[in-house]
DNA sequence: GTGATACCTGGCAGCTGG
DNA sequence: CCAGCTGCCAGGTATCAC
């Protein structure tokens, strides 16, 4: 559906629960279209404007338009998820749950947003992580080497130096089967089951701050 | 009876072609 | 500039479902 006719949906929606509110206060409306309030200032300034040519077609002119809206109505109504209640829908209480459908909308997406901002984060600070312990073995193994006795016991743990240099395309793909991650994934639990929510916090991670 | 919806009608405002 | 067209709005009325 066009974005241009949803907000015109919405604007009605909004004018509608205006109205309402006023209705109950009990002040005129001074909305910009108010035909009534403009037509009767018209009146009053002496002007007269002369009917439409053509009633009748002033009729089909109308008729289309409302056509043209219930279809708008109908294409909201398949977009907007409508709750157990869907038996009976009003036109008011479409756009009304149009409205709040849209708001979650825009809630899920800041959310999401701020997952991605959390996990870009976390890549950086994981890189970084990388680099300092890929700079640590090198040192380890020149270390080792000068010295004359080369351990061959076969429990100290080697380093693939070689395996650890990655280049920044390799490490998201590399980053996801660590050992690391790994172990966050078993310990998360139910961390990926696509809901948003907050940032699932994995135990014993070292502060990105 | 009441609420929702569709329709008719009159009117205003903006745009456009002559 | 102005008449005509078009879109929109609101009031009134009819119809229908509950």
């Amino acid at each position: 559906m066009e974005l241009n006719s949803l907000l015109i949906l919405l604007e009605a929606a909004e004018y509608l629960e205006r109205r309402d509110r006023e209705a109950e206060h009990g002040y005129a409306s001074v909305l910009p279209f108010d035909g009534d309030f403009a037509r009767k200032k018209t009146k009053a300034a002496g002007l007269v404007r002369k009917a439409p040519n053509n009633r009748s077609s002033h009729n089909e002119l109308e008729k289309h338009r409302r056509a043209k809206l219930r279809l708008y109505l109908e294409q909201l109504k398949q977009l907007v998820p409508l709750g157990p209640d869907s038996t009976r829908h009003t036109t008011l209480s479409l756009l009304k749950r149009a409205r709040m459908h849209i708001k979650k909308l825009e809630e899920q997406d800041r959310r999401a947003l701020s997952i991605k901002e959390q996990l870009q984060r976390e890549h950086r600070f994981l890189k970084r992580r990388l680099e300092q312990l890929s700079v640590q073995s090198l040192e380890r193994v020149r270390t080792d080497s000068t010295g004359s006795a080369v351990s061959t016991d076969d429990s100290e743990q080697e380093v693939d130096v070689e395996g650890m240099e990655f280049g920044p395309g390799e490490l998201d793909s590399v980053g996801s089967s660590s050992d690391v991650d790994d172990q966050y994934s078993l310990q998360s639990g139910g961390c990926s089951d696509g809901s948003y929510g907050p940032p699932c916090r994995r135990p014993g991670r070292p502060s990105l701050s």
